[in-house]
DNA sequence: AACCATTGCAACCGCAACATC
DNA sequence: AGATGTTGCGGTTGCAATGGT
């Protein structure tokens, strides 16, 4: 049974979670023909995927110099500062982190720190009448307290955002080192 | 051991901006 | 100048893995 093989069989569409296989094809067809239009990249390369799909695969996970899992202190510490100066511009923020996309930022900041804020938050919040979603508001009326958002904060109280860096997270089933084999680029 | 709740992350969706014709 | 196609972005969802009872 595939997938998505309706009876309308012009486009069949594949969606969900992407396969070794179609990994390997779009490593390979990237690196014998280079990105283009995803949308005719996606159709040459023969992947049932829409263009979108193959982009966002792309640049969130095969490119090669993409990094993942292991956040260090000091970009934890980046994120937060750029974070408070850009609010939620995961795109522009992840542009001064080398090898970090805006996905893993965004995945990063709504599981990791803004939990840690909205721990913290009973304690900064308590002259503040509402608490905003810690994403978007970073405006209480305690001028006093160091911004929970700012580097400083983060420099003078260690634990609420020291979270244990994930350990060896990059445990996939197959890691990028592995797909990124010189033999794959022969073959079209 | 089985069930339920929570967490973390990959992927999708909708929209806006931009490019091309 | 308008229509159409493509790309980029941010928000959201689905689901597997993990932890707790």
């Amino acid at each position: 049974m595939d997938k998505n093989t309706s009876n309308t069989q012009e486009v069949e569409v594949r969606k969900g979670p992407w396969t070794m296989e179609e990994d390997l094809i779009l490593i390979n067809y990237i690196a014998n023909h280079g990105e283009g239009v995803w949308n005719s990249l996606a159709r040459s390369a023969g992947l049932k995927r829409t263009g979108k799909s193959c982009r966002l695969r792309w640049l969130n996970y095969l490119r090669p110099d993409v990094r993942r899992g292991n956040i260090t202190p000091e970009e934890q510490l980046l994120i937060m500062e750029l974070h408070a100066r850009w609010g939620n511009r995961w795109s522009k923020i992840a542009r001064h982190l080398p090898g970090r996309t805006d996905n893993e930022i965004k995945n990063y900041w709504r599981t990791r720190i803004q939990k840690q804020i909205k721990q913290a938050e009973p304690f900064a919040n308590q002259n503040c009448t509402l608490a905003h979603d810690a994403s978007t508001s970073h405006a209480c009326g305690a001028k006093d307290e160091v911004d929970p958002y700012s580097p400083a904060y983060a420099m003078s109280n260690p634990e609420p955002f020291a979270t244990p860096l994930p350990t060896e997270s990059n445990d996939c089933f197959w890691s990028m080192e592995d797909l990124w084999f010189p033999q794959l680029f022969n073959g079209d």
